[in-house]
DNA sequence: TTGAAAGCGCTAACAC
DNA sequence: GTGTTAGCGCTTTCAA
């Protein structure tokens, strides 16, 4: 491929000036000027990148790691953070960790050598000792989520203790009183959050806690069908549930139907993250919505403030909070209880 | 950051010998390996890829490119694609291109510069002067999908004529006449494909084409949704509609009931992609699959086999093509229809 | 087995 | 305005 000398050779210039055309056109005559870019035309010279970023220490590309492509949630936050990016003039390095912890510090360690500019990680499984990395070799990082540890970072994050509340709340007001709650794995912080805002609930409603109401899922559609079957099995099938997603909301919902139940007459449900698909299957669903994409926006923002300015990582912690929201649809079987109420 | 140089002298050696320890274990005593890796370790010294992707002219990099990160299609391609980039210790650069020619071409030229060692693009809108260019600068490729010129490459793709053939075809099969097709912007050249498909489904069962049963949408839920307004106004509706992909499906479905018309008893339906949500929904969709995390794995195999063959670009050309196939499950009324008949 | 040194292609400080 | 040149941090050839 042709380079930078090529150009400045057949163009009679030096190297320099091939460059400053490039990077700083203003320091060069328009005759100059005109003749180079005519050459690298000519030559179809394309600057090699790494070289540039080698000698500017910057590589203008960033990294997205993100547990689970395949979970609507995170496409939104990549785009997110994409549209920014890409209107900063940054790529994307995406890194799907598949909720690996190994996978994300092996990712950790190419996107280190890579050099990347700065680091946007989702639903984070890593360590102190990562982030104690991240911040000694200086690299800029957002945290979109809270992780075990309370690292110190600039993060966005909706809080899930909340959220679960406002859903189990919600079910509680309708009038539910056996409600049971389909988690996420409970390594994961936010899949104990969530259980602590139902926990939370209960209590204040005096409900006592019957532990064989809580069963534990995998955020997956599957375990969200696999939760209920065995939910239903009980001597006492709970007459709400709260599951710990949307997937698994869905796959919930699947399975009542298969039991040839109905929702929410014969069992409720709330979900959480509205997705894109939850207003749109039968029943539309009750969920708690966080806006994912916006949180991706944010967080991209945060990000390239670190970056353009140069900021110390202390200087300026920011902790940025996400309001969760109760989207109140059919299948929590609200309606029915208010003209249960009014009749 | 703590480099090459640094090592050395505090490990007493030469640089040369620190690269050897990191590329070449084996070309060094065992004695000097052991003290450069334990400075290696006390400096925490990381390999600056830069610089060595200079000097190797590999970047071990590779970019997808794909046109909306919001269609559950894709992130299942970019799945198949990280899965085997990871296991090659390559990293994806995630460019989403929104349908956008120079957003594609945008990122194509950041792409080149920043020197990836291939490309793959999925329904791309590049021409055929953007492929010379990428040709020329000897940039392994593999497309996902055809487009428009014919373009020579290696390329991964379903036969959307066909597949819209299918989707039709059955839809006549089971009785119905009155067929409908929501498209996708016929600018593309996949909409296009399976329009045609569509046609001579009814061309071979002579039924005669209704210009208006043929409307134009976005590839969107809202452009489903649109489609069937649309088209429930005519003076005749459909009974049938093909919707071009599963997405504009679950639009069509939802505007159906919302006029408080039942599916497939009073408007039967069936897509085009199968996306995981399709056998979810109620009623669960009829569709078209094609393998999608497949066709990524697919596509970076062969992207892989390029960049470490070396190969030329006309020396082996695979045109690999992967095989739609109707998926029948409730939304196209098949089942009543049977029962219609043993009745 | 190891070291010296030439490159990889670019940027920017300095000199003219 | 423009050219010369010293890096940026690494790999690899060549010689020892």
């Amino acid at each position: 491929m042709v380079n930078i000398r090529q150009v400045a050779k057949k163009a009679g210039v030096s190297v320099a000036t091939v460059s400053r055309v490039l990077n700083h056109p203003d320091t060069v005559s328009p005759r100059t000027m005109e003749q180079v870019l005519e050459t690298i035309k000519e030559l179809r010279y394309t600057p090699n990148g790494l070289a540039r970023s080698l000698a500017l220490k910057k590589t203008s590309t960033i990294a997205l790691l993100i547990p689970n492509i395949l979970n609507p949630l995170y496409p939104q936050v990549a785009k997110g953070v994409e549209d920014v990016a890409h209107q900063k003039g940054y790529n994307v390095l995406l890194c799907n960790t598949e909720e690996k912890e190994h996978k994300e510090r092996d990712y950790l360690e190419m996107l280190i050598e890579k050099r990347v500019d700065g680091l946007i990680l989702t639903s984070s499984l890593l360590r102190k000792v990562d982030f104690d990395q991240i911040k000694e070799k200086q690299i800029p990082f957002v945290m979109i989520g809270k992780n075990e540890g309370n690292i110190e970072a600039n993060r966005v994050f909706t809080d899930y203790i909340l959220g679960g509340y406002l859903a189990t709340q919600h079910l509680i007001e309708i009038g539910y009183t056996a409600i049971a709650h389909i988690s996420g794995p409970k390594s994961q912080l936010a899949s104990r959050e969530k259980l602590q805002g139902y926990k939370k609930a209960l209590q204040e409603a005096n409900i006592s806690l019957d532990e064989r109401y809580i069963v534990e899922g995998d955020n997956e559609i599957e375990g969200g069908y696999l939760g209920v079957k065995k939910l239903l099995k009980l001597p006492e099938p709970p007459q709400a549930i709260f599951a710990a997603n949307d997937l698994m909301a869905i796959g919930a919902i699947d399975a009542i139907k298969s039991e040839g139940l109905r929702i929410p007459e014969d069992v409720a449900i709330v979900g959480f993250d509205d997705i894109k698909i939850s207003s749109l299957i039968e029943p539309k669903l009750t969920t708690i919505s966080q806006p994912v994409y916006k949180m991706g926006l944010i967080a991209a923002r945060l990000l390239f403030d670190c970056i353009e300015n140069n900021l110390e990582e202390d200087d300026f912690q920011q902790n940025i909070f996400i309001q969760p929201k109760l989207m109140v649809r059919k299948s929590c079987g609200c309606e029915e209880r208010v003209r249960e109420i009014f009749n």
